[in-house]
DNA sequence: GTCTGGTTCAACCAAATGGTTAACCGTTAC
DNA sequence: GTAACGGTTAACCATTTGGTTGAACCAGAC
């Protein structure tokens, strides 16, 4: 993944090498699991580097943190768009929001890691992240209300089909090992079985609402 | 959650906290973010106690975790009852996976951490945990693909469609502090919303089948 | 040339952490 | 009584880890 993390454009070359790598390793190891050594490692540069460039550890991590929250909240508003049907703009969210979570499953990782750690960063940074005009799950939220008050689906809570389907695009990277192992040709070729699955799940979801 | 673990049986009352405690920590803090004494601590016993009774944390953690992983596919299968209808199964399989869950986040929280952080300990405590008889994944997914071919349900991808009812029926717990953020009445009364979900769960992925 | 500013590095330090030890306590066996 | 034993404790040790420092490096400005 080259270019899968895009952080702000007034980084310099060093700051962006150490924020891939730091994004990295705290995806894997964890907020306090990750090392400032396997940051600098993976970054290839000097430890010393690390705390030139951000503070310290705390420092580096929020600032990771607060990019990722706003690239996750970014790529759920740019997953909508507007489509003539309902059935079109749930088959184009499904796959925009899938491609961008394989293209940076790091991203994820962090995120479900912060939600697992209780969540205390949570608060502060969503709401930035969705401070300026309606925020993107809200709008499918509107997206799916609509659809439903034109008959083109079911009566369903939409809160909780927002919920349900963004579970189905995300679990399956969350638990991706066990996938591997219980679901043989994931293990084989991921990128076709994320192909599949993105089929599966239109086809699950798109069936559960129609009328 | 007073007896939301259950460890195995021959386990000394003094074993029994440790690995009541340690559980609850590496869950929260990840396997290398928990201190051994903060295991101690929430034990309420004294640090060299963990190192008499477990070797060391590598030792402690995989305790933990193998019991973690037999508690899980157990309570998979204990979810799954015979059932006259495929319509009753599922209601029954997703109350009681869900019931599980909500009785013991800290194991979920476990189980996705290890996943997150590469699975490295997943393929052999899987395969230990399933080895006797029929993994109860698969019994799931037979049920469905019977179904499927009496046509019960429409004709879809039974591993496919497994995989979508755990995505459900788990990741809203692996988000919890995300979803009680963006909704509202989450945050108010947790039980009251799980006990929601599982009826919208059921409907959504029922219609969904359906032929 | 050399001064100056930002940048890079190896070596270093203090604190935290996993793990050990030797003494201690209470109960049981003789 | 006391010796032996499982269990418990505070103090201790070795290593790891986050973070610092001072010297070196390397442009470009003058």
């Amino acid at each position: 993944m080259p270019d899968a993390s895009t952080p702000r454009s007034d980084y310099s070359d060093t700051e962006r090498q150490i924020f891939d790598a730091a994004l990295q390793v705290f995806a894997r190891e964890g907020r306090h699991g990750a090392r400032m050594q396997a940051i600098a490692d993976a970054a290839d540069i000097n430890k010393a580097m690390l705390h030139y460039y951000f503070r310290d550890k705390k420092t580096l991590y929020e600032e990771v943190f607060a990019h990722t929250v706003r690239r996750f909240m970014a790529s759920f508003g740019e997953s909508l768009e507007e489509a003539p049907t309902f059935e079109e703009t749930l088959r184009v969210f499904i796959d925009g929001y899938v491609e961008f979570v394989r293209s940076d499953e790091a991203a994820m990782r962090l995120m479900v890691q912060e939600n697992l750690a209780g969540g205390s960063l949570l608060g502060k940074h969503l709401r930035e992240a969705t401070k300026s005009g309606e925020a993107p799950p809200q709008i499918l939220v509107d997206t799916i209300a609509a659809a439903s008050e034109a008959g083109e689906i079911r009566s369903v809570d939409p809160h909780h089909t927002v919920l349900s389907v963004i579970s189905t695009c995300l679990f399956f990277f969350v638990a991706r090992p066990t996938v591997e192992i219980m679901h043989p040709d994931a293990a084989g070729d991921w990128g076709a079985f994320v192909e599949v699955r993105k089929e599966h799940l239109f086809d699950l979801i798109y069936h559960g609402l129609a009328p």
